[in-house]
DNA sequence: GGCCAGGACACCA
DNA sequence: TGGTGTCATGGC
């Protein structure tokens, strides 16, 4: 099988996401109503499905611990137990508690001062935080503040070997750059496309069963 | 009862 | 760099 060119795929991509979006319509996404709940369920749906992520997050909003606030003071334990339907509970309460100290110290505690920064040593600077990851950062860069970064999730990964978009193994920014280069540098779309691909690799599995 | 989910990280060769 | 184990709940 010969591999496409680069304009090809390019071209590709893009007729992907008007079909997907023709298709499907609008996704709604992220199901959220802060850029801090964003946060974190960005990190409480790390290798988890969403439907489990809920619950944890219905679970702090009932607590009333759903903020910046209510994380910081929230001990350890107590953390645990709100968010433990979402697995790795024990994993997902320190990583919920290291992003809320690196915002203290590093931003007064204030998620829009955080963003005032530029977009690239913000990137760097949460790619450092234990538990963030490129698609937990990307999550929060692009659903939590609109900045243009494309979401490589599983989904994605399956869809670019699906349609052949990519070649062998390539690390994430080269999923990252098959996207970012083939479609127009908007937030709306990059929002879309993610959540159509997602959408694609749900109805890709429940055929399969 | 096994497999998988909107990952990340530590450890090893 | 690449491969593997670990973390864990809940739906199907």
């Amino acid at each position: 099988m010969k591999p496409l060119t680069i304009k090809t795929r390019e071209a590709t991509v893009r007729a992907m996401y008007r079909k997907l979006a023709r298709a499907w319509g609008r996704q709604h996404w992220w199901p959220a109503e802060t850029p801090f709940e964003v946060i974190v369920g960005a990190i409480l749906t790390q290798n988890t499905s969403w439907t489990n992520v809920e619950r944890a997050i219905t679970s702090l909003r009932a607590a009333g611990k759903l903020s910046l606030e209510g994380i910081r003071e929230l001990p350890l334990p107590k953390l645990q137990r709100l968010i433990r339907s979402s697995g790795y509970f024990r994993q997902k309460a320190q990583r919920l508690k290291t992003f809320v100290a690196f915002l203290d110290a590093r931003y007064a505690g204030s998620p829009e001062r955080m963003f005032a920064t530029s977009t690239e040593q913000l990137r760097t600077e949460l790619l450092a935080l234990n538990g963030i990851g490129p698609e937990t950062a990307d999550s929060i860069l692009l659903y939590a503040y609109g900045l243009p970064y494309f979401v490589i999730d599983a989904y994605t990964r399956r869809f670019c070997a699906h349609h052949r978009l990519i070649r062998g193994r390539r690390e994430y920014d080269g999923y990252r750059a098959v996207f970012e280069s083939g479609l127009p540098r908007s937030v709306k779309i990059y929002k879309e496309f993610h959540a159509l691909i997602v959408e694609w690799g749900k109805r890709n599995r429940d055929a399969g069963r």
